[in-house]
DNA sequence: TCATAAATATGATCTTAATCAACTGAAACT
DNA sequence: AGTTTCAGTTGATTAAGATCATATTTATGA
């Protein structure tokens, strides 16, 4: 048994679907859940993993959120990612050995720690979770093209009211409101993250909310016209789309 | 034996350090080589991935360059990376085994095509080469993640220059000259790419040379102060860098 | 609980690169 | 060869969002 047992299983986690876990089989989930090691909470501005350090584990998330970011040579921060449960953290330091960006814990958050080692001894015998790990991989490959794109060919309504919906469908996948949430990051964050300033994501929220879009409150955030907000972030407004009609 | 053999083999090729086979061993190199099949050439435009079609193989450039992007609902292409000789392509299909961008040759090429069921085999029984397929794919995600830093935080001249520093040391690692080169994509797509319009790349390309940091003669790039271009692609001036000193 | 700091909101102004436009040169196509 | 299309250059104007400035509200901590 490891040191830290919160009686947490992956056989009993409401996550495993978006987790490593996928297209396990009893045999394999159990084996999977006895390497993995339930951490203490990390509390809001925790560094759960460093740039520049040495690849150990790959950790996912269990409750809470998380950012990981990047920094330049002069200093500034490039947020790369949010994480939200379910979601894998690491997979970038698959490459030197040594982890590319860092992950600071957004609010009290508990992961699950994956050995690498063990986990590669473990993707050995089973194929299926080989197969789940690259498809892993291979997401934040699609994610990160998505959002090259957005951040290239879109204005900034348009990566807001996108984030927005993305939000909210993810958090619909994991079984939370996709009508209600609250956000763990900053206006700052969600700025540096789109490539705007925190102005502009100020602005935009009230403009967003005068338009009856969603109803603002500091961070809860209410999404009310989930329709337009997802025709917007793709560049179709109401007249564009009359014309088509 | 292929079909198609150009007595091409892994095991005299001078991308290998940069491709599948950096760390197989004779054997295992020797079996890589086997089921690798060389493809006719590519012309200008030729499709060699299809967004949205079925993931069969993975794909090397042996010769000459190509782009990947992506398609928006909106039909509009958000270019994702250049592949030069020795770089693979096909890796975002592993999560859906569909592909998620297409990819078009710049200028005649040359392909080796790694069907992925047989590679699939072959990583299963060497663990160095599922490690490389790893290595690879992690940095996709580390190439998109500087990327994304790149379109977030830097201003037009500082992306155009980072790109041509980049590409120079791309060249310099295959075995070209790092100095002079030419780029096998328009002015359009590279605007495409870096989040800026023709003009834009234009009007920067006549400035540098006007600065003496390039010559440029149509495709033809010259690098005269690789220096200077890229302490300024990192955001650093000159009169900032004396500040420092 | 108050004090200080951090996050958010909003207005005024400025800057950058997009857009629009016109022209030149280079390929590609019968 | 000559025409059409595509790629690139350069200038004038505009618009989107950054920056600067200042409140205001919300957290955080002694």
């Amino acid at each position: 048994m490891n040191k830290m047992d919160f009686s947490i299983h992956c056989q009993s986690c409401s996550f495993s679907h978006l987790c490593l876990p996928v297209s396990l089989d009893e045999n394999e989930l159990k084996t999977l859940d006895e390497i993995i090691e339930r951490k203490k909470p990390l509390h809001k501005h925790d560094l759960l993993v460093e740039a520049q350090s040495k690849f150990k584990s790959l950790y996912a998330v269990r409750s809470g959120s998380f950012k990981s970011y990047i920094t330049t040579s002069d200093g500034q921060e490039q947020i790369v990612g949010f994480h939200l449960p379910g979601d894998l953290i690491g997979f970038d330091a698959l490459s030197t050995q040594h982890h590319q960006s860092s992950a600071t814990a957004l609010e009290t958050s508990m992961v699950c720690e994956v050995p690498y080692t063990t986990l590669e001894q473990m993707a050995e015998r089973f194929p299926t979770l080989r197969k789940q790990i690259m498809t892993c991989m291979s997401d934040d490959i699609k994610q990160g093209q998505e959002l090259m794109m957005l951040l290239n060919k879109r204005k900034a309504e348009e990566r807001l009211l996108y984030f927005l919906a993305q939000l909210s469908q993810r958090f619909s996948e994991r079984g939370f409101s996709d009508k209600q949430f609250n956000l763990s990051m900053t206006r700052n964050e969600i700025g540096n993250y789109l490539g705007l300033t925190v102005e502009t994501i100020s602005r935009l929220l009230t403009r967003f909310q005068k338009e009856n879009l969603i109803r603002v409150d500091g961070k809860l955030i209410e999404i009310i016209d989930y329709e337009t907000i997802y025709n917007r972030s793709q560049g179709l407004h109401n007249d564009l789309l009359i014309k088509m009609a």
